[in-house]
DNA sequence: CAGCTGACAGATTTCAATATCTGTCAGCTG
DNA sequence: CAGCTGACAGATATTGAAATCTGTCAGCTG
């Protein structure tokens, strides 16, 4: 049979399966091998360690997210206030879907969190990239002051201050009555706190 | 010998104790009773289980950092605006030494949020409730402006945007360098969301 | 000879037997 | 007789042996 040459996207699309199947407590490389018809061997070949193959899987579900994120960034026709808004709204239903929908790979994201995975530490850097373009945006349209002048910080700040609305540790929180209103009430804070005093 | 009378009182004090010499992990009711020359059917006597235990020791540890609080709460010769950041920063270097100083019963306290006891619910509370009265202060004296017209909800918002620098789940990043940088920053933020606009 | 296999060593996990702990209570004791 | 003890049942934790997994690599194969 003219089975495909084994490539490292093959793999990922089969380890993605695996995990979803099992979880990350139970998928092993083995498996991952037997899905694919080939030894464990084969996969060592183009992922050095399973920690690799974890990363690398992960990685391509959190950058659906990114992808997502960054078409509110780049809105032109909406306000910076608009899009601070519709952009952290939007990062809190990706991720409550996410763990909803996906548990098992949400679970493998949670994994990579406890070992200080550098995918996770770069996620986090993309994403308080997008919020320092929508803060500089609000800045240069005259709307924002930044905290101290300090574009950077005051992104980051943002995004500490919504920290209950991403990080994993409160998924169990997401799907609580009333957490929308929460979060208005936080981001209405924070929007305050950004606009420039006439 | 005139061994004194068992009380609640001194089953605390020598829990604690054990707690802090063994950690929650490995500390028994057993341990708690030899510490004490009784046995450990007397422990049960004062106490219904060993979470109710935990829970009477980890209420006390907690509610000696919130009695230190209070005191800033009551400070009418300051500004609501400077008790609110005096009080966040006195809320995280409590938790920080806490952490730090005592990291069996920090331990303990994390013990108890995974079991989701009513103790954590109540510390909450009793937190939220103080930076009610900061902000209701705020609004009486013409500085702030509560959100949606609610003091409860900014209070709660307040609590949840400052969640990096209080929940244990953090307690990892509380000794990285420029913590309270990043502090400042989100407090200013939020300062500035509290303002009344002229 | 590039790519794959499968046997292997060491690390990790599983499992079941054993030990310890929690919570109860009948009865002892001061 | 109020308060404490210690034996007990069931739940939980520990332990060590066996099974499985990870990561390597010499050699097979198309």
């Amino acid at each position: 049979m003219a089975t495909e040459t084994l490539t490292a996207e093959r793999i990922l699309a089969a380890t993605e399966d695996v995990l979803r199947l099992y979880g990350p407590a139970k998928a092993t490389v083995v498996d991952v091998a037997r899905a694919l018809g080939v030894s464990h061997g084969s996969v060592y070949r183009h992922f050095r360690t399973k920690a690799a193959l974890r990363e690398a899987v992960t990685k391509r579900w959190l950058d659906r997210t990114t992808a997502e994120l960054s078409r509110i960034v780049a809105d032109g026709s909406r306000s910076a206030e608009d899009r601070l808004a519709l952009w952290n709204v939007a990062l809190f239903t990706a991720k409550r879907k996410k763990a909803g929908a996906d548990p098992q790979l949400f679970a493998t994201y949670e994994v990579l969190l406890r070992e200080n995975s550098g995918v996770v530490d770069e996620h986090i850097t993309e994403l308080v990239g997008q919020l320092v373009r929508i803060v500089q945006d609000g800045v240069d349209a005259g709307d924002f002051t930044p905290v101290e002048g300090d574009v950077e910080a005051t992104a980051r700040a943002v995004f500490d201050a919504t920290i209950r609305f991403h990080d994993p540790v409160y998924a169990a929180e997401w799907s609580k009555p009333g957490i929308e209103a929460e979060m208005d009430a936080l981001l209405a804070l924070l929007v305050n706190g950004l606009k420039r005093r006439p």
